[in-house]
DNA sequence: GCTATTTGACCTAC
DNA sequence: GTAGGTCAAATAGC
């Protein structure tokens, strides 16, 4: 958590604060709405310019803040396919485990230890629950209950598993105190086709990994002016299907008490078929995110502890104004 | 008939 | 031994 990445944290909160501002000044010559003054064209080159290094050396900076030379953004690094190959590589995600041992198909029942990242998923109305997609397909192997926990937990793998042999899963599973947020645990990167399509037109998906790392996590936290936690930073998710098998609709009450607040639907994080809804990504250390007073939104990702690699990195911007993800096509 | 979902059983990790 | 994750047969929907 802290330690060495704190540094090239910090570096890359200032690095992309900087980037923000020079979007600012460039919002403010584009969108000035008056009559455009002589050399304004040439300003916003120099803007773009000044962006285009910035964003370069966040990139950098990012990369440094690496596991095992990982890149932590990889959209910057052009979002590559291929996942981790730790111990979580594309489509084989057991095949090398000595001690894996397979059942009567060949396939090896091993718990996964892929690459796994978790988000949380809002959803405005307790009716929402109904198909939830992120725009990838997945078909629903389980559902299970789980000690402690007041709604059961879905089982998702990618539909393309067999065909294209794309290992991809995802857990889903209502948060016990909130009945319109949803813990969504990926494990392992798509490598079907559907991937590639994506990744070329956002690659901010919460399907593949933003960190490229095995074994991390990303938060994105949103928060509300004055500290109070208010999610109000929609990321790219669509309502995904969850059986309603506890989520009674007596829950419909929480409802009332979302406070959220949905930013432009023009943001990449908003899927054009859920801009009525609100997605708030949390995990690992979400609450720590909550803790700090930052005006828009942090990003966190830190290492989950479930495999050997043992030290835990964290990877945090701030502040940062949402409208600058939407536009720069990094996230 | 094909595909997706449900659900109990089985298996593995802890 | 227990809890979590996956399998696969049964079932439902198109």
């Amino acid at each position: 958590m802290e330690g060495s990445s704190s540094d090239g944290r910090c570096a890359l909160a200032a690095e992309l604060a900087q980037v923000l501002h020079v979007v600012r000044q460039l919002e403010a010559h584009l969108g000035g709405g008056g009559v455009a003054a002589a050399g304004a064209d040439e300003r916003c080159r120099a803007l773009v310019s000044s962006m285009r290094s910035s964003i370069d050396r966040s990139i950098s900076i990012a990369r440094s803040c690496c596991v095992e030379g990982r890149p932590m953004l990889p959209a910057a690094a052009g979002a590559p396919e291929s996942p981790p190959s730790a111990d979580g590589s594309a489509g084989s995600d057991h095949g090398s485990d000595s001690r894996c041992r397979t059942n009567a198909t060949g396939q090896c029942k091993k718990r996964k230890t892929l690459p796994k990242w978790s988000t949380q998923v809002r959803v405005s109305s307790v009716q929402d629950v109904g198909p939830l997609d992120d725009g990838f397909s997945w078909r629903k192997y389980g559902q299970k209950d789980i000690l402690g926990a007041k709604y059961p937990r879905a089982y998702f793998r990618c539909t393309h598993r067999h065909t294209q042999g794309c290992h991809a899963s995802k857990q889903v599973q209502r948060v016990d105190g909130d009945p319109l947020l949803f813990d969504v645990v990926y494990h392992g990167n798509h490598t079907c086709a559907q991937a590639g399509a994506r990744s070329a037109a956002s690659v901010a998906e919460q399907s593949q990994p933003p960190p490229q790392t095995a074994q991390e996590q990303i938060t994105v936290a949103a928060e509300g002016e004055g500290g109070v936690t208010h999610e109000q930073q929609p990321m790219l998710m669509r309502p995904f299907s969850f059986t309603a098998t506890a989520a009674g609709t007596d829950e419909g009450g929480a409802a009332g008490a979302l406070h959220q607040s949905c930013p432009s639907t023009a943001s990449p994080f908003v899927s054009p078929a859920t801009t009525s809804e609100c997605q708030v990504y949390e995990l690992g250390g979400g609450s720590k995110a909550g803790a700090r007073n930052l005006p828009n939104i942090e990003w966190f990702a830190s290492k989950t502890t479930n495999s050997s690699m043992g030290e835990d990195m964290e990877f945090m911007l701030q502040p940062l104004d949402p409208d600058f993800f939407d536009n720069s096509g990094y996230f």
